[in-house]
DNA sequence: ACCTGAACACCGTTCAAGT
DNA sequence: ACCTGAACACCGTTCAAGT
């Protein structure tokens, strides 16, 4: 009879450490970062993990489980907490959709994994609710406030998943722009001294600056 | 009537049409919206065009290069010639948003496809242009322009990519939100009455109203 | 010139079997 | 309880062969 480890400490050389949900989605999103979402697979994952990759499937429902899983994963990485919930409602969407546009950048093979699905974690609900009630102190009726937080959300989202596109693409792309175009060269010369990049905070601002609380007009 | 049938129907019994790239085009659009983008494969497309699921690769190269084709196909269907070039250019790229947020959320399965890659035709390129040209006319410098089209472009693709979300979400997901949560009924509350797709013009005048040209602040 | 179909190197997922 | 691996029903793409 040997005696079992019951700690499950099963580190030693030669030996895994056991497979846990959180450690699956750490790993499915490292290899997304790394490799593309195109290379990735459950079997590339559980070679990743150096386990059978029917192991994984133990812990979680299926693949669409997963992304799920890396959505809300990515979505932590804002660390809402943190945001300047004591400001007004334009310092907090403001920081809002800075941190999300970084957090995005920071995975952008995964930005598509993140904006195909509805998150509908704890804290992605309480988030919601309490940027609504700021708004809602500020004039902006509930209906009003919904409103403001998805555009916002939405301008971020499709700047990122653009940004991502066109830094991926010029990494990898092949096909080049064709510079003998004359209008090419109208495009580039706008472009001149302006990274795909600068635009967000000009839009942001913008955007910010369009929302004005509802003025009382009638019954509702 | 004329002579010559230009759809090039030959679906006579027991004949199929000659394959064209466009057709190849057309169907695998076709497919995507009707089956969605999980289900689409180029066997699929093989058996949807009643033929080999090789042939198509005769007049395309891979499908890659058939999803850049779709994309352009959706880019055309926004059929930019009509936009108001004579108007303002608030009214040219007011008018260029809400049809590409249209056209897009006639194809929802497809926003993706869309959204994932740089298009580079001939009326791509000049659309922006013409626009790029037009914010210069009322005293935005080109690189300010280019911004303005990218923030409002990336703005509708993002409305549209979460739209889609929402609505192949809706008619497909099972697990229902928890009504039993009272969080849930604090957002389904501001959501009252709010379709998900209203918000869109709010934003669209926001962004628009908070673009102003840039003052000459020195030299350039 | 254009289409075919076998073949290759992959997928996600199920399930009976192992430890 | 957890992991394995054969098996199933698929993929995209290549290429030699057909018409």
């Amino acid at each position: 009879m040997t005696r079992e480890d019951p700690t499950g400490d099963t580190t030693r050389p030669g030996r895994r450490a056991p497979l846990t949900r959180d450690a699956i989605v750490a790993a499915a999103l490292a290899l997304i970062d790394a490799d593309g979402l195109e290379k990735f697979s459950m079997r590339r994952l559980g070679a990743a993990l150096r386990v059978d990759p029917m192991a994984v499937y133990r812990h979680i429902e299926d693949q669409e489980a997963l992304f799920d899983a890396i959505a809300e994963t990515i979505f932590e990485e804002l660390d809402v907490a943190s945001l300047p919930w004591e400001g007004t409602w334009r310092e907090v969407l403001q920081e809002y959709c800075r941190r999300l546009r970084g957090t995005l950048l920071r995975h952008p093979n995964a930005v598509i994994v993140f904006a195909t699905r509805p998150i509908r974690s704890r804290t992605s609900i309480d988030t919601g609710v309490k940027m609504i009630t700021k708004l809602r102190e500020t004039g902006f009726p509930p209906g009003r406030g919904l409103q403001i937080v998805r555009c916002l959300r939405e301008y971020t989202l499709g700047h990122a998943q653009s940004v991502a596109v066109l830094r991926l693409g010029a990494a990898a792309r092949s096909r080049k722009p064709d510079r003998g175009d004359p209008d090419y060269n109208v495009l580039a010369e706008a472009a001149d001294g302006t990274e795909p990049e600068d635009h967000f905070e000009l839009g942001l601002t913008a955007m910010l600056d369009g929302f004005r609380p509802v003025r009382a007009t009638g019954p509702g």
